[in-house]
DNA sequence: CAGCCACAGATTGTGGAATAATTCAATAAT
DNA sequence: ATTATTGAATTATTCCACAATCTGTGGCTG
């Protein structure tokens, strides 16, 4: 019998980089807005500049850096007016994807959505550093996408989160922590009775909070 | 006074390639599949490596590329079973797309999309070539999606929408003249009558006609 | 003082070449 | 038939060079 194929773990130099620079750039060590110059990045992590250059390239397909002509790149940030349109797109897949989770699961969310908001609820239920409360949040609703089953929708929503947590990680939001906690089991609750459009309203609230926390 | 201010088009040479590449792709001279060899690339069109492979680097964002390490790129090759989670983000997206075009006219489709569909029409009933079908085609559902007045659904439709037309450029659909035609006439009226959900069955048909005419 | 110009330094864009590492196909060996 | 070996082709990465562009500074002019 053959064992299932385990393939190693075999990273290049620009893919190397490419993580890293992305988690320094969603953990806000590289703040949104700051440039990105080739020559420190290039002595900071000892690679030559054409692979720092094809790594800023992926970045900027992904959305997390832009790059302008003769300029450089620099860390995305987004402007206020941009989260509109985001959110619109965010609401496409998550609506869809809470349909086809429904569908597969038959009317129901299943248990990795239900543990994902339990989980948030327990640590609103205590005095979390901020960070552990947005984890968690963002958990919920990566829960529910997965449970779609779809894999072009989750790498859809895995690449709006992240352009989406770089906006975020430059300000506190204003949610209190039982707030947070109800909110979502009152989403759960609607989105098993009612449906997917239950989601609607709800991203619709979270662009509100941001846009009053963005002043 | 001051005339307002039109930035002139420049392009970097990584720029021109991408699109020069992106569109020998999209019509097909560059075969699903095919491998993109750097030598003869750069040869081909007389641009550095480095230039070249930062092109590839963003056709494999786009998804029109993969890019493997160590074995090089080649044109995206979809297969049947990837098909499936791909029209389910079309779906996201087009749906999304539509309920938002129409909440913002009143419950009706713009005359852009009408006229979409009249010269989708038209185009049936002559004896086209095919392409010119499908290019009208295109023309309908991409009206929909602008119509939603969201660039960021849009942006995501488009990306889309390329990465389906590598995979239908290989093949020749099923559909009849005169059923597309009355196919789309139908979806319209559908559209603002019942509203969006109408889309999901028609994308569905679309999936199937699809996957039919690739055995 | 505001505005304009010119210049120098810094940074990016592109090219070219060299070397290491990897893949792949063909052949030889077990 | 399977496994090794060999070698050519290709990719991955680095270093260096140079032109083009951007940016800030200082001086000049009105």
């Amino acid at each position: 019998m053959t064992t299932a194929p385990e393939p190693i773990e075999r990273v290049s130099a620009v893919e190397a980089l490419l993580r890293i620079l992305r988690a320094r750039i969603l953990d806000g060590e590289l703040a949104p807005g700051s440039r990105l110059v080739e020559r420190e990045l290039t002595e900071r992590f000892d690679v030559a500049r054409h692979t720092l250059r094809a790594a800023l390239r992926s970045l900027a397909a992904e959305g997390l850096v832009v790059i302008e002509p003769d300029r450089g790149a620099r860390v995305k940030a987004l402007a206020a007016a941009e989260l509109g349109p985001l959110f619109e797109l965010r609401t496409a897949l998550e609506v869809e994807a809470s349909r086809l989770a429904l569908a597969r699961h038959g009317g129901r969310l299943p248990a990795t959505v239900h543990q994902a908001v339990q989980h948030l609820v327990a640590v609103c239920a205590g005095s979390p550093a901020w960070s552990a409360v947005t984890a968690a949040h963002d958990d919920v609703h990566h829960a529910i996408v997965t449970a779609a089953g779809s894999p072009r929708i989750e790498a859809a929503y895995d690449a709006l989160a992240a352009e989406l947590q770089v906006f975020l990680i430059q300000m506190r939001p204003e949610w209190s922590m039982p707030r947070m906690a109800k909110h979502h089991q009152t989403l759960l609750r609607d989105l098993e009775a009612s449906g997917p459009d239950a989601l609607r309203a709800h991203i619709a609230d979270g662009l509100q909070s941001v846009l009053r926390a963005s002043h």
